[in-house]
DNA sequence: AATTTTCTTGACCACTTGGTCAGGCTATGA
DNA sequence: TCATAGCCTGACCAAGTGGTCAAGAAAATT
């Protein structure tokens, strides 16, 4: 927003303008998807002659890969609360609010990540088949041992993730559908009902009390 | 797929084609978004001339609109399972089933939801605002009667009601990145593990035994 | 058989798209 | 100060887009 005084250094010049690419990007790609956003509509929201945004981003496919895997590192980031717990209870509480923070506070990004699976992950496959699926089978091996440990019920770790991702996404992809229900946007206190009704749900849905 | 041998009827053209033009269209404008979507791959698809599309449905909109509506319907019709129910246990069991065979059944079809809902249901907002509410308040009520009759804990039915949505159209919505890491897509048993974990995991987060 | 209505389709068009490129501009390093 | 390398951008293009249309084929109606 700010028009900085002083003169930018280029790795400030080149920083500068791909988060601000990304950012327009995101919001629409989102927005659009892959095939119905155009590089005038990111060039405009950004505020950049189109020709600029091909000199950072050759193709729209390299600038839609590097949205992809912005918020995929940010989920990942994101696990890490589940990892130090001592059970279920904060462990996975802790997951979900993690979550429902990111839901909240990158809906978009959510939503251009649920459009590339949706799509068949032509872009991010490989990111699926190695990054996801190694950190899938360690959550798997943790809530396992929870289990053996009485901490939890048997359940199937598998389909238990899958219900988390499912759960604290929904509020994010499927926001407008929420807030048109709810007669508008989610307020501060909605989020917070929203983050204890699936924390209260799923604790007790797998009987970590 | 088999050419009947007599000739038809013009009302069993229009019927069949159309029927075939949706089918098309379904599978490609899940594939790629409504953007990425052209009539020529719907058309290829349906083995038809992009012509003869135009000629049924005037503008790609009115071929995207008809298929949004026709998993509305399904989706309501499934909820049917949910009122003439005793009680949660039998009611929200059967939604879950009905539910998860939709997922299995339509994957193309909620993908396509999923997708309008997300770029803010340009399309079918005056569903969302007529239909879909009424149906939820219903179901609202209901739940709440389900408290107040003791049987169920008490949590809140609207968010009830979105992690019902969310971890079944997930099986659909996100089945390549499951498939994925399942190393392969789902197997029946596969499936009624799936349903069985979630009817499992929510019914006893509600409450409900 | 004649006529009307519905269906079919190749050819076409105005418009938009992602991407290119040459030439100008600006910071940097010597 | 000057040369170099990185940044910027208006004008442009080939390829594809949704949609049209006129002329014909096929079924229905008389």
């Amino acid at each position: 927003m700010s028009e900085p005084l002083r003169p930018l250094r280029r790795n400030e010049i080149r920083q500068q303008n791909e988060a601000l690419i990304c950012q327009a990007a995101e919001k629409v790609f989102a927005e659009a998807g892959f095939g119905g956003a155009t590089m005038q509509l990111i060039a405009d929201l950004a505020g950049l002659p189109k020709a600029n945004l091909h000199y950072y981003f050759p193709t729209k496919e390299d600038l839609y890969r590097r949205v992809v895997q912005d918020i995929f590192e940010i989920w990942l980031h994101a696990a890490e609360a589940m990892d130090s717990a001592p059970g279920p209870v904060e462990g996975i509480g802790a997951y979900i609010e993690a979550k429902m923070e990111i839901s909240r506070r990158h809906p978009d990004g959510s939503k251009v990540w649920a459009y590339e699976v949706m799509h068949g992950a032509p872009v991010i496959q490989d990111y699926l088949e190695t990054t996801l699926r190694d950190w899938t089978s360690g959550r798997v091996r943790l809530i396992e041992r929870w289990i053996a440990e009485g901490k939890m019920a048997r359940v199937d770790p598998e389909h238990l993730l899958y219900m988390l991702w499912a759960a604290t996404q929904h509020y994010a992809d499927f926001g407008h559908q929420i807030a048109t229900l709810n007669g508008q946007p989610l307020t501060d206190a909605d989020w917070q009902r929203a983050t204890d009704s699936v924390k209260t749900m799923i604790l007790r849905g797998i009987g970590a009390v």
